[in-house]
DNA sequence: CTTAGGG
DNA sequence: CCCTAAG
């Protein structure tokens, strides 16, 4: 027997387009690193962490590299200093490296390590409050998750540690389960192409029994499992640790999201049942295309193989193309989150723009399962270096005699569903960090971006709570997105596609580190949590952050897309020809990736009018350090700015104020503090010239 | 890096 | 929010 399952699963709009600028970007990070990192997560320790379990490695989970999470001004600095010195190695000497393949790190060791883990996090001393939220496990499974209890699996399996305080009963109850939108893979000549990475996985009976089985674990970890990517038969080990994972993983389209207080309101407003064939949550819009794109490409399914050669060896890589029938109707879908704001204003929220991140990338729920990938196509200019990943049919947009470029960019593409679950204090970074193995299954060469609510979420050390990804966020709220990875930007006309994929800087061939597709992986991460209590200043508003998230609206948009897209399927594909070219310059370049934008609460805005009248309106680093040390995501420059807003708005009348009304009182400090800050600065403009003066 | 301002 | 000039 076989699951025929399609396993299509999309991190939301892998939107490639932008290419950051090096200069701003590493500034601002700089920046966050240091002077804002005290909010108590430390991603990539946990990253780390879990790493060096995985290869094998000693002192990752040492104290010192998991430790200080928590931490004041300087310890923020210190801790900054580590979390970047972590970052940078478990990114480029550990998981992500080519290593983490052939080394068998991967998803699915995480898991069965996460018992490690945990227990070495609890022991470290800094992490008191911000780890042991029990469980912190990501599971990944096929899309059959209802069959694979993974999840739970893994919750009792974690629990083995002492620290398991936070029952993962609880937390399985409470769990919430949101889905990743898809995405989109659209090409700058006109022609939207789909690149499916399907894994019509199919798993053997025995495998499926051995999964669900009770035993899991044991099972798991001594019998690799076989999958069958398809008929043509890509055959996947499914071993789990210390045996590499060289298969792709089968994401499940639902993200179950464990929160600990809550448990009453099973959030879950996606039921976490299992789902039917897609294996994705019983979305509505999602049924449709689901169904379509799975029987269209079963049969495709796999040919690609050796025609697909943007596929590392095993992994199947399916790509589909829209005619140009297809294309208008596309093309408009592309262009629709610009329009967005006109028809589909919802006025009631707060951020209206919620649906669309700056840069345009949409993943408003109107994103149908493919997401509509909607960067304006100036933004996107900027070099696709879409790894392998582009590849074209056959014929269309191949190398032309003199101009032996071909350029396009890449919208997005279909990735395996993943499902997740992953307590709510898990950070950004740990999402990111699932993406990130992805992202190197697909060949590397591309940064993961989040988003959430049509907002980036930039800040790795945020965690779900923080970003407002709670138990019951909205459903297709969250997404991921592939960036080019700076590093590698531009490759040479023409190079060998493998050599364009290689994630990170770490040259390597492609076979070798991409993992076939059409496997089961499944992560343990173990993730610390910040303790609510302790939180400071800013904690409350963090909270808020999430009260206030927009997205009612979502159910309602959700059909709109549903069945935009038509794809055909393209056929043979010739990977060494599509090799990707960076378009040059990217003209103005909206290749920097805008901040999502976060209005502020009326907490943030009580909590600075305070600092201000008491620091003054010169002083903006102070007052970032007094009233919103813990709030990463607001720069000095921010407070500034919200300040002189503040300010316009206090002098406005009520009625042309926008958004969340700021209580009148607010703004009347407002303008005293104003006005006395001004008239301060005032004498001290008149004090200085003049004694200086007197000096000379 | 911070400020201050314009965009 | 972004970008820059200035200090």
């Amino acid at each position: 027997m076989v699951l025929q399952k399609r396993l299509d699963y999309g991190f939301n709009g892998y939107q490639v387009p932008h290419i950051p600028r090096a200069t701003r970007s590493a500034r601002r990070r700089g920046i966050n690193r240091r002077k804002a990192d005290g909010d108590g997560t430390c991603p990539f320790d946990l990253l780390a962490t879990v790493a060096g379990k995985l290869l094998g490695e000693e002192g990752e989970s040492s104290p010192d590299s998991t430790g200080s999470v928590r931490g004041k001004e300087q310890g923020a600095i210190v801790k900054g200093e580590k979390v970047k010195e972590d970052e940078d190695r478990s990114l480029k000497e550990k998981s992500y490296t080519e290593g983490c393949y052939e080394r068998g790190f991967f998803i699915s060791e995480l898991v069965s390590q996460a018992p490690v883990v945990n227990r070495s996090l609890s022991e470290l001393p800094h992490v008191q409050n911000d780890t042991i939220s029990g469980p912190a496990s990501v599971t990944m499974s096929s899309d059959c998750a209802e069959k694979f209890p993974f999840a739970k699996q893994f919750v009792n399996g974690e629990s083995s540690g002492q620290n398991g305080n936070i029952s993962s009963k609880t937390e399985r109850e409470a769990s919430g389960c949101g889905v990743f939108s898809s995405c989109t893979l659209d090409t700058e000549s006109d022609k939207q192409m789909k690149i499916e990475l399907s894994n019509s996985a199919k798993v053997s009976t025995y495998k499926e029994a051995a999964i669900s089985s009770s035993k899991f674990p044991d099972i798991w970890d001594k019998k690799p499992s076989t999958l069958v990517t398809s008929d043509e038969s890509v055959k996947l080990s499914l071993s789990t640790y210390p045996a590499p994972c060289k298969s792709f993983p089968l994401i499940r389209n639902d993200v179950k999201l464990a929160k600990k207080d809550d448990d009453e309101n099973s959030g879950c407003t996606q039921p976490s049942t299992p789902n039917k064939a897609s294996g994705s949550a019983p979305r509505v819009r999602d049924q449709p295309i689901k169904k379509l794109l799975a029987s269209k490409y079963r049969e495709e399914n796999l040919k690609s193989d050796d025609e697909g050669h943007a596929n590392s060896g095993r992994k199947t890589m399916h790509v589909y193309y829209n005619r140009n029938i297809d294309y208008k109707h596309q093309r408009s879908q592309r262009d629709f989150p610009f329009k967005k704001r006109k028809v589909f204003k919802c006025g009631s929220l707060s951020n209206s723009d919620k649906e669309m991140s700056t840069d345009g990338i949409c993943s408003s729920p109107t994103d149908d399962l493919h997401g509509i990938a909607s960067s304006s196509s100036k933004a996107s200019s900027g070099g696709c270096t879409a790894a392998g990943t582009s590849v074209f049919n056959g014929g269309r947009a191949i190398l032309r005699p003199g101009d032996s470029h071909v350029k396009f960019r890449i919208k997005s593409f279909r990735v395996p569903e993943l499902f997740v679950d992953i307590p709510e204090n898990a950070t950004i970074g740990s999402l990111k960090a699932l993406m990130e193995a992805v992202t190197a299954i697909l060949g590397g060469g591309l940064r993961i971006g989040l988003v959430f609510q049509g907002k980036k979420v930039r800040d790795d050390n945020k965690t779900l709570l923080q970003t407002g990804i709670s138990h019951d966020y909205k459903l297709d709220a969250l997404g991921f997105s592939l960036e080019p990875n700076p590093v590698q930007t531009s490759q040479p006309l023409g190079a060998d596609c493998r050599s364009c994929v290689l994630p990170y800087e770490t040259p390597q061939p492609l076979t070798s580190r991409c993992p076939s597709p059409g496997t089961v992986v499944h992560t343990g991460i173990q993730q610390g949590r910040s303790d609510d209590h302790t939180g400071t200043s800013l904690s409350n508003f963090l909270e808020s952050d999430h009260d206030s998230a927009p997205s009612p609206h979502y159910a309602a948009l959700e059909k709109i897309s549903a069945n935009s897209r038509a794809l055909v399927p393209l056929t043979a594909v010739n990977a060494e020809a599509l090799s990707v070219v960076p378009l040059r310059k990217p003209k103005r370049s909206e290749a920097t990736q805008r901040r999502i934008r976060r209005p502020f609460s009326v907490a943030e805005v009580e909590a600075l009018v305070q600092a201000v009248e008491k620091l003054g309106t010169g002083r903006w680093r102070d007052v970032k350090l007094r009233a919103f040390d813990n709030a990463k995501h607001r720069t000095y420059v921010d407070l500034k700015d919200k300040w002189k807003t503040l300010v316009h708005t206090a002098r406005i009348s009520p009625q042309q104020r926008r958004g969340e009304p700021v209580p009148q009182e607010l703004l009347d400090r407002v303008l005293t503090a104003h006005a006395y800050w001004s008239q301060q600065q005032a004498k001290q403009q008149m004090k200085q010239p003049s004694e200086t003066y007197l000096l000379l």
